[in-house]
DNA sequence: TAGAGACGCCAC
DNA sequence: AAACGTGGCGTCTCTA
């Protein structure tokens, strides 16, 4: 596959400083588990079940045919062959490519049938993968969900979570949100979300040193207004949604390794546009392009590129003879640095963190990591004590190995389930 | 009937 | 649709 692995030389690494003293933490936080309502998730399964029936009945009516809307196979054949649609692609293995972005594509021209195979699959999905499957996980002695984190699955350094996998519960969406509501406190306590702001982009505009990106997080602005700005030269006050968020997709992409076609296709606009926003962006931030070129150039000259506190990313085929291949590693080249610096200092403060609330006597435990957020359970009313020393925790935990150019900021809510803690 | 690959989609 | 990064996991489909 395309995929580097993590190799002897940065697991080394990782294992001494960030590795080892986590496991136990990891392992307490394993065996405490969190508490899912039950009934809630049966509440919501039924609901789903009962809409997703009727998205079922109402393809069949417009397809003119009963068919298994489950099976991608069947729905592309539907829709290209029986229907002779336009703008069907072939996946790599020659099937009709049936996702959602180009189901998406379809019902803007106007086929009903593709945004009730949309809603379907958002339903079940739902159902399937959350509602359904979560509750076969909670323990019948502790009454809980216990997660299992890996600490060396992740090439840039990020935990993953699995049995059941608790980094992906959804959020996105009104429907997805009901199901973080049956994640509870236990009766007395409160659950506490606390999650680094921008954090990837923070972490960026340290390591690329971008004087923009830098003040406009000193003065807490809206980083992806002001990026809108920049490009479009429209003022931040009174800022349209949609330039907004062309801007906020270029970040993103940004951190990604972009290119124009995924920009293009992230968009649903043109490669050449995008190429045009891309070159507009290189324009405004020109250490972005630096910093940029500085990754590639490294991980062929050295085989890795390193996080903020030196820590190797390791990327064995970084001269392959495969273009297609070096073309992986130069954009995971360039996201490397900039994930697995963030995961570093989560990694930093989940260590300390149990031992300096300790000394505090703040009772708090960590229950779940979600890549830039934490979850603890405390005893109600204490939260105006924890959350402030939650939030320090955090945000000075680069500190003193690496004093970041940027500010690092927490926001930290308290309540009685996730959706609402978050 | 079990396993694996393909496809699709959830999160950050 | 995906050459925009990192994962886990559900169903469908084919194969042994």
């Amino acid at each position: 596959m395309l995929k580097p692995r993590l190799v002897a030389e940065s697991a080394t690494t990782l294992y001494e400083t960030l590795e080892r003293p986590l496991a136990p933490v990891l392992a307490r936080m394993e065996a405490r588990g969190i508490s899912v309502d039950r009934s809630i998730l049966s509440h919501l399964s039924g609901d789903f079940a009962q809409r997703a029936a009727a998205f079922e009945a109402e393809a069949h009516e417009l397809a003119g045919e009963s068919f298994n809307l489950g099976s991608p196979k069947q729905l592309g054949e539907i829709l290209f062959e029986k229907m002779g649609l336009e703008g069907g692609t072939k996946t790599k293995t020659g099937a009709w490519a049936t996702g959602a972005g180009l189901l998406e594509g379809l019902a803007l021209k106007g086929v009903p049938l593709a945004r009730t195979i949309v809603d379907w699959r958002q339903l079940t999905k739902l159902k399937g993968t959350y509602t359904d499957a979560l509750p076969t996980y909670i323990n019948a002695r502790t009454r809980r969900v216990h997660t299992s984190y890996s600490q060396a699955s992740v090439l840039t350094g990020r935990l993953s979570s699995n049995d059941p996998n608790l980094q992906n519960i959804p959020v996105r969406t009104a429907d997805g949100r009901k199901i973080r509501t049956a994640f509870v406190a236990a009766p007395g306590k409160l659950l506490v979300s606390a999650d680094y702001s921008q954090i990837e982009l923070r972490v960026l505009a340290h390591i690329a040193d971008i004087g923009a990106l830098k003040t406009a997080f000193e003065e807490g602005l809206d980083i992806h207004a002001m990026t809108a700005s920049e490009m479009f030269n429209v003022p931040v006050k009174d800022m349209p949604s949609d330039i907004r968020r062309s801007a906020k997709a270029v970040n993103f992409g940004i951190i990604y390794g972009i290119s124009a076609f995924g920009l293009a296709n992230q968009l649903g606009i043109g490669r050449a546009e995008a190429g045009d926003y891309i070159k507009t962006y290189f324009d405004r931030f020109p250490g972005i392009k630096d910093y940029m070129e500085e990754q590639r150039r490294r991980v062929k000259a050295e085989g890795f590129v390193t996080t903020i506190f030196g820590r190797k990313i390791q990327f064995p085929n970084a001269n392959s003879k495969n273009p297609a291949e070096r073309s992986f590693v130069e954009r995971a080249s360039i996201n490397a640095p900039i994930q697995g610096s963030a995961a570093d200092i989560i990694r930093r403060a989940m260590i300390r963190m149990e031992p300096a609330l300790k000394a505090q006597n703040i009772e708090a435990d960590m229950l779940l990591q979600v890549h830039d957020e934490l979850i603890f359970e405390i005893p109600t009313g204490t939260e105006e004590l924890a959350i402030p020393a939650i939030k320090h925790i955090m945000e000075s935990a680069t500190e003193p190995a690496v004093r970041l150019s940027v500010p690092i900021a927490v926001d930290a809510h308290a309540a009685g389930n996730w959706d609402e803690a978050h």
